[in-house]
DNA sequence: CCGGATCGGTACCGAGCGGTACCATCAACG
DNA sequence: CGTTGATGGTACCGCTCGGTACCGATCCGG
């Protein structure tokens, strides 16, 4: 198979590590605040190359939100299943590790959601309501699994906690707390499901 | 007394009458989105005045944050005071109100909240804070009145409810629908919250 | 009626932006 | 070895931004 994959001239290499810094970067300072030269030198390529991948700064915003979506997802699903069958210890499970990122210095609240409140447009639009459909699929899944009446409808109540908690850190000299709150709600709130 | 109230020069109304241009432009298309020479134009006013009263634009955008945050504020405490005496009624009552705020078309989630995460200064964290500082007031007051345990604590998990129901909606199809979810969750949370 | 202050209008400044053109370089392949 | 295609570097373009300087008009108190 002629898959290179050491070389300097990977593209998929490339368009990666352009990604990572532009996550870095986007999340860190906002989108509005951080300039392609800046990406291209931080990520060692040049404003042709990047140009080339993504088309222009708004594709490469799409691009680096929609990554980060689905790995953002699938790191609390991991989270989730490690904690074992039991519904109320997965959803604990999420709050804990939602906690320790909040925790992070660095932590500035949900990138996908800071995307799109920093630039409104239809195409991240689109990627934030595919964003939090995870988000419900994995809540759903533990409200069916504790016996909900309404399995949909406390998804969507737990989905509410988990972003406000988020919102809430992303401001807060003690954002960890938050992750205690919220985690506190979403157990009551899945207790009351129950008819 | 000296205070001139119909005059073309009068400061105050010059002042607030830009403070109200900038509040809708900024809220309706984002901070950075909005030059300075349109908010002139669109009050009416030249960049001098603007730069007289405001000192820069960071400082307009400030005035105006703290001027939304105090009025929406009021806005909540009078809905949930017409409700009459019952946690619950009051409790609801907010709610009912936000689904109206979500419903108007020109609604795109908290100006506050938006505005500190498109521009992450000192002074917006700063008036942040204080926002939602009067926000847990206004909650925490419901709470001790339905004779919850910790008081404090249901009110920071009811503010997760209100802010994430708010985000939710900022993005959602059907914003008002995300009102009542929060809604049942608030009242949820408050009934578990005593003992 | 006049002097000072404030107003709106406009031209302007330096800086930074997103995006493009051009070029020398270097790896890969026939 | 020569061609091809992707790369990094750099200069550049048009535009818009926040902010300032200057001007003539307008209002006000004395």
């Amino acid at each position: 198979m002629p898959v290179p994959q050491g070389s300097t001239l990977d593209p998929d290499r490339t368009r990666s590590a352009c990604l990572d810094v532009a996550t870095e970067l986007f999340y860190a300072r906002g989108v509005d605040a951080v300039g392609v030269a800046e990406v291209c030198s931080t990520a060692g390529i040049s404003k042709q190359t990047l140009y080339r991948h993504f088309g222009s700064k708004d594709g490469l915003v799409e691009a680096m939100v929609e990554r980060r979506s689905e790995r953002v997802w699938r790191w609390l699903e991991d989270a989730a299943t490690a904690a074992g069958p039991a519904p109320q210890a997965r959803l604990t499970a999420v709050f804990d590790a939602l906690g320790g990122w909040f925790s992070e210095a660095e932590f500035r609240g949900c990138g996908v959601m800071n995307a799109v409140t920093q630039h409104r447009s239809a195409g991240l639009l689109r990627l934030a309501a595919r964003h939090l459909d995870r988000y419900r699929g994995l809540l759903a899944a533990i409200a069916v699994d504790a016996g909900a009446a309404d399995a949909a409808g406390t998804a969507e109540q737990l989905l509410q906690v988990l972003e406000g908690a988020t919102l809430l850190a992303s401001t807060s000299p003690h954002p960890a707390d938050a992750a205690r709150t919220g985690r506190d709600a979403a157990l009551a709130l899945l207790a009351a499901s129950r008819t």
